[in-house]
RNA sequence: GCGAGCGUAGUGUAGUGGUUAUCACCGAGCGUUGCCAACGCUUGAACCCGGGUUCGAGUCCCGGCGCUCGCACCA
């Protein structure tokens, strides 16, 4: 086993001894891909989130949204998901063999690979296919089987299919209209949302890489596609980045240089990845294990027009943390398309647009008798005939079919349109980070072992802004009053706004300070007989171990 | 999903069908100790689950679950 193997192992076993992060459910055999927060993990986690959240929400144009986990099966549908994750199941009424409804009626159709799941269950109805097993003839309801958890929404045969949701960032996209409204109707804009996200993943591996219920904190940035972005990045262009373009080899430069020079298409994605990194920084990751990387074209998630990942350096090597994709229209067209709601942004036009049209129409009143079914299409035909035109003609209509249209069908069409302004679809520029990946990685970045005794010392190098615990207070003894002294102060510090400390009075002081130490505490408060006599502590630095002697009153 | 290997206290481990399952660290209590994993005593804690073979299974067999790796899948 290499080093680096064992390195890895001796980290797995601190976190899990020591309450940072577990394997879920584990008294019942557990379960692949679940991972527990201990009692240490817990407070890491929500730490990060916050600083997520506090990071967008600095920006000024960023609002926090929380939707359901639950996604009913249209949404998913229309999104995509459905089709691009989903296999159609069904089983054997009398065998119980699960079979796929697609393949089970490839005899009855030409391509059931293409059908949607209610087409798939008339034709296997109305087809009756045998079972493949025992020639039984009769199926459950077709099922979609894929990478999303199925549920049903509500009881019994009144009950829809649903998902647990694979991203946050649908229910991110189905608000549009509500954020557009409290956006004063003002692009630019966006959505945050941190929580839970699901796949029911084939093989869960690597710990904490893949889950099957993960941590997601997703941006979904919605811009007009036709303003350019301010092309200078300001403070951020100075950032030295790693970049792995397209088909390329890493290299170092300057993010303004990145954007002058093409290699990042879009000046918002350019600063989406700086800020990025700028997070990455913030909650302890080492900057000299992030690379960019651009998405090759046949890579790219369905949804992606031009895509970046945010890789980490840590004991798997090089994993893709965040994701940072240009989703071009996608999502909100699609979504569309399939209620019929409009998901548009308003552009006024800097002068009002006056159309003039001087043409042809069809008469209702005589065209309408005339073609009957096909007259919408014989207007639409007229309507882009010439003004010269001299009737009667023959016009060739949407089908390909050609009438004959007489004078009397038609009439002159005069008119003037003035627009002010139009409704277009918005283009959505979306960070998406897997909290858990970031985690791990915070957590292999700060993992540090020293030689102390001859023995391997174990120090977490936690960022102060995302520790699981503040302070520590030690009573030297536990007699003569230090101990309730000790707790006293324990409890003053827990009851101060955003922190987090813990008592700890059991074995030695250098076994607590090493206690502590291993899980990154980064003061230690220690009570002393001086205590006692002058109200001061000392106050111990994790990373120095330099002690202080400070006034009780000045700790927090 | 397929194949291979593995599964013993909180952690790391020993255990070649036969006592009360080994050792270390660890945790808790007491004592000692005036600030960096100290010491002594006491104590806590495990054979993944289920079935089979056997007089007897941690050990052998079968199934499940989990872990690791490779392939496949996914992004």
């Amino acid at each position: 086993m290499s080093e680096r193997e064992q390195r890895l192992e001796r980290l797995n076993g601190m976190l899990r001894r020591r309450g940072f992060i577990l394997p879920a459910f584990e008294i019942h055999g557990g379960a692949k891909g679940f991972y527990d927060f201990g009692p240490v993990g817990g407070r890491l986690r929500s730490r990060v989130n916050q600083a997520w959240l506090d990071h967008w929400l600095r920006m000024g144009n960023i609002v926090e949204l929380s939707c359901p986990t639950v996604t009913p099966y249209a949404v998913l549908e229309a999104s995509g998901h459905v089709g691009e994750f989903s296999d159609f199941m069904t089983v054997c009424g009398s065998c119980e063999e699960a079979s796929r409804a697609d393949v089970l009626l490839e005899a009855h159709h030409t391509n059931p690979d293409a059908l949607k799941m209610d087409e798939l269950q008339n034709l296997l109805d109305a087809s009756k296919p045998e079972c493949p097993a025992c020639a039984a003839t009769e199926w459950s309801p077709v099922e979609a089987q894929n990478l999303m958890f199925n549920t049903t929404i509500g009881a019994g045969s009144s009950g829809r299919q649903g998902f647990l949701r694979p991203e946050t960032a649908q229910g991110m996209f189905t608000s549009f209209n509500v954020l557009f409204r409290h956006f004063r109707e003002r692009l630019p804009f966006g959505a945050v949302q941190l929580g839970k996200g699901y796949r029911n993943e084939i093989a869960p591996r690597q710990g904490m890489i893949r889950l099957r219920e993960f941590n997601m904190a997703e941006l979904e940035y919605f811009i007009d596609p036709e303003k350019k972005p301010e092309p200078n990045l300001g403070d951020l262009g100075d950032l030295m980045l790693t970049l792995v373009g397209e088909g390329q080899e890493p290299s170092s430069m300057r993010l303004q240089d990145a954007l002058d020079t093409g290699l990042i298409r879009h000046a918002t994605v350019a600063e989406f990845i700086g800020r990025t990194h700028r997070f990455l920084e913030h909650v302890g990751i080492h900057t000299d294990k992030i690379r960019f990387r651009q998405h090759e074209q046949d890579e790219m998630a369905h949804y992606a027009v031009d895509c970046w990942d945010a890789e980490l350096h840590g004991s798997y090597g090089w994993v893709e943390c965040v994701g940072i994709a240009h989703r071009g229209c996608y999502d909100l067209e699609a979504h569309e398309k399939a209620t019929g709601k409009t998901l548009r942004a308003r552009r006024e036009f800097d002068e009002p647009r006056t159309t003039v049209i001087d043409a042809w129409t069809i008469n209702g009143a005589t065209a309408g008798p005339a073609f009957k079914a096909m007259a919408g299409q014989v207007k639409k035909a007229v309507e882009d005939l010439p003004k010269d035109t001299v009737f009667p003609c023959t016009v060739i209509i949407d089908e390909g079919a050609t009438v004959e249209v007489l004078a009397e069908h038609v009439k002159p069409n005069q008119k003037t349109i003035k627009e002010t302004g139009e409704w277009y679809l918005p283009h959505v520029i979306e960070p998406a980070f897997g909290i858990d990946r970031i985690i791990w990685h915070v957590l292999d970045h700060a993992y540090k072992e020293d030689i102390k005794n001859d023995d391997k010392y174990v120090r977490m190098e936690l960022s102060d802004k995302i520790v699981p615990v503040d302070m520590a207070v030690f009573p030297l003894f536990e007699k003569d009053g230090m101990g309730e002294r000790a707790w006293a102060i324990h409890q003053r510090l827990c009851a101060t706004p955003g922190l987090v400390s813990m008592y700890d009075a059991s074995g030695s002081i250098g076994r607590r300070y090493a206690r502590a130490d291993e899980i990154g505490v980064p003061r230690c408060v220690t009570v002393d007989h001086q205590t006692l006599e002058d109200e001061t502590v000392t106050v111990r630095s994790r990373d120095t171990g330099e002690q202080i002697r400070v006034p009780i009153d000045e700790l927090c």
